[in-house]
RNA sequence: GCCCGAGUGGCGAAAUGGUAGACGCAGGGGAUUCAAAAUCCCCCGGUAGCAAUACCGUGUCGGUUCGAGUCCGACCUCGGGCACCA
């Protein structure tokens, strides 16, 4: 709600000592342009620091949240300067993809032309919150300089077989109209449409990522500044399971067939095999049996979407065959078909244990199968009737007739006897499987950069040449601009853009006309702005030299997809020999910091379909709030994530233009720590500036040959100090909010302060070096008005002097039996024995002791002192 | 279902096992002003009390400890991730 407006820039009579920050803001970065401070110079003398925040994708219109991201890396840079570092800190776009061909499809222009045209529009949005940005090093993923080298990239990932081409059953988002990876399916929903994603059989280019499972899995370990959540995120991502193959021997002479288990202490309970309708014994079956074939044809029909699966029916037939009991060779048991085994999983064919597996029980109930106990809890010899018994593998259960001998211990105990018992018997293989699948990267889309292989009858799959590279998008269909106006991959349609000579007979040939998944475009960007002007993908000296990142600063939402895809794309460009070994982990530490929220104003329309008002047009009146226009109370949701529909956003626009960039950034450093959400408001956005204005005056106003008390001067001094050692603090463990409350502290202690004149300059001047990570235009300003050298900017950081840092005296605290009680002071090294003194002669002490003796004195000499009565 | 994380004033929050609520917002009182804005000063977890002070208080119940927001166990609520994965 915008209440009486603060006008900060309005002229006034008072000009001189108010804070204006249209005035002094522009200046600054002028200043700083002018002296290139921000520019990352590889400097073999001094320790290299890389901050990145995760680059924007070119929507049109920065966010505040984007504010939140790139201050937080801005106060990391600034401050990383001012302690010596050379510092690279970029700022790129992430610019191919799908919103931009539906603008296209929606306005008629081109996706280039939006593209860029958005990108105009950041950039100059972006320019007047003043962070430290090196501009010399930004690109576009989709300038053609950039994909050129991403296509070089995937011919020499091609040729050392990282990456290949097969037939799969993939992800299809009917809307879209294109692929989707795994990792963009929520919900069997795409991640951008929202559509119900169906099932359809492509041929398509995959990342060898899942050969990457083991070593992906076991490097989270090492990333020690990573947070423990992406860490297990990840790590369950990846899937790692334990098991076991078995061979089950067919009555009829054929082909064993092989099941995957990660439960072989169940094997008592086995009763039956399901098999994956895609199962090669299923399919073979299916030729000789009609009733086989339909019911395939029709698990796959019903599996169109993977949304339907999973509320699927579980369905099986009987295929007619039998195969052995691997342990209790007398047993039969029958083959079945199931809708719900997965091929792409283990073998694409499991044994069903009704009694320890709740899918498989309900399978049983439902056809008549026999149901048969593995173990029972100690002491409690029932079978299983309608729930299965499925035990923490904890917990100790008590094995029936166990084959591998073993009784009365913990299901954990139990699996892992069997898998050694099953391969000492040599009737399996244990087996380490892992969820991750193979990264398909193929797009049937336009906004994208081109997969440089080419067709050719004679030669089959041919890479681009390398003098070829870019295989440039077209921007012309004929005379006309290419098309979008139909759904589908307008390369597709395109007359002459596929048809090419082949690279290697020369003959005629088409190219392919996917372009890349734009999760490509992020896997490596990191890497390219160490040299972003480079004729190769990297330059592998500056690489060395900047990489890795030393804080990357994003979102939660990358946990998985981007981060992970990162970590593959960096072990494969060391295997090309596009970045050193000591790359393949290319963020060092890690910081996911939260939204920036903003409460939501409702009402409803007669229909009763809920109407939302923007904050400007709702005011606060007895208490509820109304819309300014009708009166009407509006339902308000606080804390919600800022969406264009629900009319909550704030335009950090408005916001520099209302209070500068200094308020906007001080703001949303304030009060929530980084990692959570913090809740945008115009009166928290107000008393920041007035704070901002307050530190401004109080320079002004400082008269530099105002004389004063020696003791004060001391004891602001010691403030001073305590200071720079908190703030310090606070930035290096990414508690920005807690360095803002002592830089508060200190604003209060200077301006209570009777010190000199010269003491209180001196004090500023720490406040505004201090300060400058999160408002660097005010600090400036501060710097220079109280003689401060060149720039704050460029100036070094303050350095506490440690004589300050110690107190003569403390003040402890006393309890009495835990509770306090009351306070004492002493000299800081007074010994335990006058500490002991001092507290009995307390009158708090006496009044409860009554003339006993305590039973117990606790002395902890600096901290507290605790009476035990 | 499985795996994580979080619960502290009216609000955002702080607190190496050692004075719970720093700092800020909102609120209340006062100064200044013809009046307001801006600014400055004071108060601000609850209950009782003029006060000194006492008792209660970090989701709930228990435990460890001289001492627990912090450590341990169980539970409740909210948030997040994964899920026909055999």
């Amino acid at each position: 709600m915008s209440s009486r407006a603060v006008s900060p820039n309005a002229a006034s009579p008072e000009r001189e000592a108010r804070l204006s920050p249209s005035e002094i803001e522009p200046k600054w970065q002028r200043a700083w342009a002018e002296a290139d401070c921000f520019a990352a110079k590889h400097d073999p003398e001094r320790p290299k620091f890389y901050v990145l925040e995760m680059f924007p994708y070119p929507s049109g219109r920065i966010h505040i949240g984007h504010v939140r991201n790139y201050t937080m890396g801005d106060v990391v840079a600034r401050y990383k300067r001012a302690t010596g570092h050379a510092v690279l800190h970029p700022m790129g776009w992430d610019a191919f993809g799908m919103p931009a061909e539906n603008a296209a499809m929606a306005s008629g222009g081109h996706p280039r032309d939006w593209t860029y045209q958005n990108i105009a529009d950041m950039r100059d949005q972006m320019k007047p919150l003043g962070f430290s940005i090196d501009w010399s090093r930004e690109f576009a993923t989709c300038d053609p300089e950039y994909y050129a080298q991403q296509q070089r990239l995937f011919i020499d990932m091609l040729e050392a077989g990282l990456i290949y081409r097969k037939a799969a059953i993939v992800n299809w988002d009917p809307v879209d109209m294109t692929v989707l990876a795994n990792e963009q399916v929520i919900d069997g929903k795409g991640w951008r449409s929202g559509a119900p994603v169906e099932r359809r059989e492509l041929v398509q280019w995959f990342f060898r990522i899942s050969d990457f499972s083991e070593e992906l899995l076991d490097a989270l370990e090492a990333l020690k500044e990573w947070p423990d959540k992406v860490r297990l995120m990840q790590a369950n991502w990846i899937g790692k399971s334990r098991g076991i193959e078995i061979a089950f021997q067919r009555t009829d002479g054929g082909d064993p067939i092989v099941c995957y288990s990660t439960r072989p202490d169940t094997m008592r309970g086995a009763t039956f095999i399901a098999l994956s309708p895609e199962h090669p014994v299923a399919q073979a079956k299916a030729e000789a049996d009609p009733a086989l074939a339909a019911f395939i044809a029709e698990s796959r029909k019903m599996d169109t979407t993977e949304a339907a699966m999973e509320k699927a029916e579980k369905k099986g037939l009987d295929i007619g065959l039998t195969v052995r009991h691997p342990v209790d060779p007398e047993r039969e048991l029958p083959v079945w078909v199931g809708n719900f085994v997965l091929m792409e999983y283990g073998t694409g064919a499991v044994f069903g244990c009704p009694a320890h597996d709740q899918r498989d029980l309900d399978f049983a109930r439902k056809y008549g199968l026999e149901v048969r106990n593995a173990f029972h809890m100690p002491g409690d010899p029932r079978d299983v009737e309608d729930e299965a018994l499925v035990p923490p593998k904890a917990e100790i259960v008590s094995y029936i007739d166990h084959f591998a001998g073993i009784g009365e211990v913990s299901s954990q105990t139990g699996i892992d006897a069997a898998i050694d018992w099953f391969e000492a018997q040599g009737l399996g293989t244990g087996q380490l499987k892992y969820r991750l699948r193979d990264w398909g990267l193929s797009r049937q889309r336009y906004w994208g950069c081109p997969i440089p292989v080419v067709y050719c009858d004679t030669c089959g799959v041919v890479p681009e040449k390398p003098e070829n590279l870019p295989v440039e998008l077209p921007y012309d269909q004929g005379n006309a601009p290419i098309d979008f106006s139909v759904p589908g991959n307008p390369l597709d349609r395109h007359p002459t853009w596929r048809n090419v000579p082949c690279p290697k007979c020369g003959g005629p040939a088409t190219r392919e006309t996917d372009t890349m998944d734009t999760f490509v475009d992020s896997s490596w960007y990191f890497a390219r702005f160490t040299a972003p002007h480079a004729e190769t993908p990297t330059d592998v000296a500056e690489a060395d030299y900047w990489m890795n990142v030393d804080q990357y600063i994003g979102g939660i939402e990358h946990a998985i997809l981007h981060l992970l895809y990162s970590r593959f794309f960096a072990r494969a460009m060391h295997l090309t020999a596009h970045l050193p070994e000591r790359c393949i982990e290319p963020f060092e530490a890690l910081f996911t910091q939260g939204m920036v929220t903003h409460a939501i104003y409702r009402t409803s329309d007669s229909a009763g379909r809920p109407v939302y008002h923007a904050p400007q047009e709702v005011e606060e009146r007895d208490g509820a709030v109304v819309v300014r226009e009708t009166g009407e109370v509006c339902t308000v949701i606080p804390s919600a994530k800022m969406s264009k529909s629900k009319r909550n956003t704030i335009d950090p626009t408005d916001i520099v233009e209302r209070f500068g960039a200094d308020t906007a950034r001080w703001f949303v450093m304030s009060d929530s720590p980084p990692e959570r959400d913090v809740e945008w408001t115009d009166a928290g956005a107000e008393a920041t500036f007035k704070f901002l204005a307050r530190v401004h005056r109080l320079a002004s106003e400082t008269d530099a040959t105002a004389s004063g008390e020696a003791a004060a001067d001391l004891a602001l001094a010691r403030a001073t100090a305590r200071a720079i050692v908190d703030v310090t603090e606070g930035i290096d463990g990414f508690a920005f909010n807690t360095s803002i409350a002592k830089l508060y502290a200190l604003t209060n202690a200077i301006s209570k302060s009777s010190a000199s004149g010269t003491a209180k300059g001196e004090a500023l001047r720490t406040l505004a070096q201090l300060m400058a990570p999160f408002t660097p235009h005010l600090a400036e300003e501060i710097w220079a008005r109280l003689g401060g050298e060149g720039l704050v900017t460029n100036a070094a950081w303050p350095v506490a002097d440690p004589s300050y840092l110690v107190e003569d005296s403390v003040t402890l605290p006393i309890q009495v039996n835990g509770k306090r009680r009351g306070e004492m002071t002493v000299a800081k090294d007074a010994s335990k024995d006058a500490i002991e003194a001092l507290v009995m002669d307390d009158p708090a002490v006496q009044r409860v002791l009554e003339g006993r003796a305590p039973k117990k004195l606790i002395v902890v000499p600096g901290r507290i002192v605790n009476v035990v009565v």
